[in-house]
RNA sequence: GGUGGGGUAGCGAAGUGGCUAAACGCGGUGGACUGUAAAUCCACUCCCUCAGGGUUCGGCAGUUCGAAUCUGUCCCCCACCA
């Protein structure tokens, strides 16, 4: 097995799991927050800052890299890790995410999914063993089965259809891993909002045994409720003995309901995307650090953090960055969102760990002035 | 002093009789972003207010049912020539 998930404690209070995932580069500790590198990088910053903000597995992108530069190219480069210079884990997507990002772009079929290059207009096939045969070419430590994700509102009958087919796409992706002992593969629930579905999903990915569980198909745009609802009813479908991975969610209070309700991993470009786009997390909520009402606050972005970004610049002097467009400013509140949710995640593991967990949720979400019912965080 | 070109919203720049409160770009002000087609996208940006109304296209005076657009005159800017 090329990774091996420790059950440290269980909360007395709620769900929450404090774990430990030993993978062939090291280990890290779960609940988790993994920074998104697409494109092998994390848009924007290097491998010291990542470290130094206390990244502990980042991810990448099956069908970006196939597409740029080529799974050839990163296998002859020693692989993924070697070639972006990052020594600790990987995750990588399997492109089934592109299957629901670049949906005007492509077509399902029982065989795989037929893409037009975002950017070239090629034609390209990506099925579940061109997945796995990429993904053991970028040498990730955790693999991702070629699923498909659908779409928020779908109905009843083609979320089966789909959730059949990601299932039979789990198998194959598993008859073509060929790696077994270097990289693990985890299977992707789906079934939408249904639980007969999710069960029926979460039961036939358990039987055929993959090293972890993802719950897939949430958070493309379904109301908060519903995302806790399908959470609380699939995670205790899931074995204990393995981590379980909510994709694509990356706000302070998603990721407090997710951890309550039995999640350890977690992902998103969220951290990074609105960071590039001068939206900070802070403690008091997002703040647009371009808005005019921080021209002249030469106090810290986040006073309570401790990132290099908050050390040693003003919120002056970001909006100044933003407003004349320098790519600093990008970089620095990238750090700093990042930051803010591995931070995040280190107080979520301390409060576990001393059962008061929802103390420090409660506490959370009165300072960013969140209330259960928020659509947002 | 002469000849030619020109003065349109914060800036640049279209528009040369009614469909024009005036394209478009920049700038400005908000907002969005959740397994990255994203340093992107959306909204507003003359004034007052929700629908509606009120003032505009260098100034003034005209022509016309109607003028940013036509005429006269004045002011200013640019280029070249003396």
């Amino acid at each position: 097995m090329a990774i091996k998930y420790r059950l440290i404690k269980e909360s007395r209070e709620c769900m929450a799991r404090l774990g430990v995932v030993e993978t062939p580069h090291g280990n890290f500790e779960t609940p988790v927050f993994m920074a998104v590198g697409t494109q092998a990088t994390v848009k924007t910053l290097t491998r010291e800052e990542l470290l130094a903000l206390g990244a502990e597995i980042i991810l990448g992108n099956t069908y970006h890299l196939w597409v740029q530069p080529g799974n050839s190219v990163i296998r002859e480069a020693g692989g993924l890790h070697a070639f972006m210079n990052w020594e600790r884990p990987i995750l990588t997507d399997s492109g089934g995410f592109q299957v629901f990002s670049l949906a005007k772009l492509r077509d399902i079929k029982e065989e795989g999914v037929r893409f037009r290059h975002h950017k070239s207009g090629a034609r390209l096939f990506l099925s579940p063993e061109k997945a796995i045969e990429i993904q053991n070419d970028l040498g990730s430590d955790i693999m991702m089965a070629f699923d498909e994700c659908p779409p928020y509102p779908s109905s009843y009958d083609y979320l089966k259809e789909s959730a059949d087919r990601t299932l039979r796409w789990a198998e194959r992706c598993l008859k073509a891993h060929k790696n077994k002992d270097r990289q693990a593969l985890f299977g992707i629930v789906q079934g939408g909002e249904f639980e007969d579905l999710r069960k029926y999903s979460a039961e036939e990915l358990v039987r055929m045994d993959f090293d972890g569980y993802a719950i897939g198909g949430l958070s493309v745009g379904e109301p908060k409720e519903i995302q806790n609802r399908v959470l609380a009813f699939t995670t205790p479908l899931l074995p204990k003995n393995k981590p379980r991975y909510l994709m694509g969610v990356g706000s302070p209070g998603m990721i407090l309901d997710a951890v309550e309700r039995g999640v350890d991993m977690f992902d998103c470009v969220l951290p990074t995307r609105i960071a590039r786009h001068g939206t900070a997390m802070t403690v008091r909520g997002r703040v647009n650090i371009a808005n005019k009402e921080f021209e002249r606050d030469f106090s810290p972005l986040d006073p309570a953090c401790d990132c290099y970004t908050c050390k040693h610049y003003t919120r002056a002097y970001l909006r100044h960055l933003f407003k004349a467009g320098e790519i600093l400013g990008m970089r620095l509140v990238s750090i700093h969102n990042i930051r803010f949710l591995v931070e995040l995640t280190e107080n979520i593991r301390k409060a576990i760990r001393e059962d008061r967990f929802y103390e420090y949720k409660e506490k959370v979400y009165r300072d960013y002035g969140l209330h259960d019912s928020d659509k947002d965080f």
